[in-house]
DNA sequence: TTTATTTTTGAATCATTATTCAATAATGGT
DNA sequence: ACCATTATTGAATAATGATTCAAAAATAAA
């Protein structure tokens, strides 16, 4: 018998954020992840049935993640609507700032992702939005927010204009601080919804 | 000799732009632009250098349009700050509106342009977001818009939320209401920013 | 040490499509 | 009607890169 050494069905998948990010998914060698994931090009398809299969599961992670994460927000009842608000968007800056190219997968290949109907993939995603929305509608109930907006044009308003800047600096950390983008982000959104 | 019937350039763009809103650029193939435009496979690249340059056209057409629209709405002096940043909005809505599949290419091949370093076709790109900065920049000096924000991050913000709002609309024309999104958006901004 | 089993490999295969180009068709001028 | 010129065609070519798979390597148990 045969064990296996370290993680490779995990470092295939590093990798592949990697060479994703750098040169887009279409212009991504299934070679190229293998070399960087220190590893042969075959042993990809021993972890993963096909090239597609590594994004989804990159995304899938991505969501399963941020969807977990904003259930924890969503249902502490010590925070008040404006502050899950907040939380919300600190969530999403926090998970895209700890690793830069993870960020640019996820906004330069979304479209694959809403292309492909696995709902399993995208089910995490319209939770998340979800949970999102029911925060806003909470607060417009309990008269924290404003009850002018349509909360669905809101919701892809914001996660529009987060995903546009995040994109930003994931391109060019050094010149975009993210404390600063975070930071008008909420002033900005406070003052757009707050009653 | 012999004259061009038609204006094929003109019928391959146009093919392109559908078939490039429906499978996204790396899968489209020429044949199938070229059967759309009802012409031969060949006589694509009678026209157009190689795919890449057909989506180059297209953005670059449509980024001469924007940034040519915003320069009048700028130099119009019956305007003030506001109301240009209201008509910018609207010039970004009403290009879109009237060809959703425009729309899907502009929003899914948009890092194509970026990665491409042809800066004859990002110029303009940045021109026109230099106009809507100076726009709000201006706005600031004559204090009828607040100084708390920074006009950079602003500047993405909005661009990144409208750019995402029309990708939702141009998906599903049907159930996303432009015009109640159109001013969702200008209440939104105005509120957030206006002093 | 040998064997059985599992992991890993990477060169060969296969499929897909962008691109080319020799052949054909159409037109205007003579 | 014929010729010269230009437009158009689409089958053949070529390149790329995803995927396969038979062989090699590593390990644990006997």
């Amino acid at each position: 018998m045969r064990v296996k050494e370290g993680n490779k069905e995990a470092d295939i998948i590093e990798a592949a954020i990697e060479v994703f990010a750098k040169y887009g998914y279409h212009n991504s060698k299934i070679s190229k992840i293998a070399e960087t994931a220190n590893v042969a090009t075959g042993s990809v398809y021993v972890y993963y049935k096909n090239k597609e299969a590594i994004l989804l599961k990159i995304f899938s992670d991505l969501w399963t993640k941020l969807y977990e994460e904003l259930d924890k927000i969503k249902s502490n009842n010590m925070l008040s609507s404006i502050e899950k608000l907040d939380a919300m968007i600190d969530l999403i800056f926090d998970i895209f700032s700890e690793k830069p190219s993870l960020a640019l997968v996820f906004v330069n290949e979304q479209n694959h992702l809403e292309q492909s109907n696995k709902t399993e993939f995208t089910d995490y995603y319209a939770k998340f939005l979800d949970q999102g929305e029911e925060i806003v509608r909470k607060g417009v109930r309990e008269g924290l927010i404003s009850n002018n907006i349509d909360i669905t044009i809101f919701r892809h308003f914001i996660f529009g204009a987060i995903r546009h800047l995040v994109h930003c600096w994931a391109r060019d950390p050094k010149i975009f601080s993210i404390n600063k983008t975070r930071m008008n982000v909420k002033l900005f959104i406070k003052h757009g919804i707050a009653t």
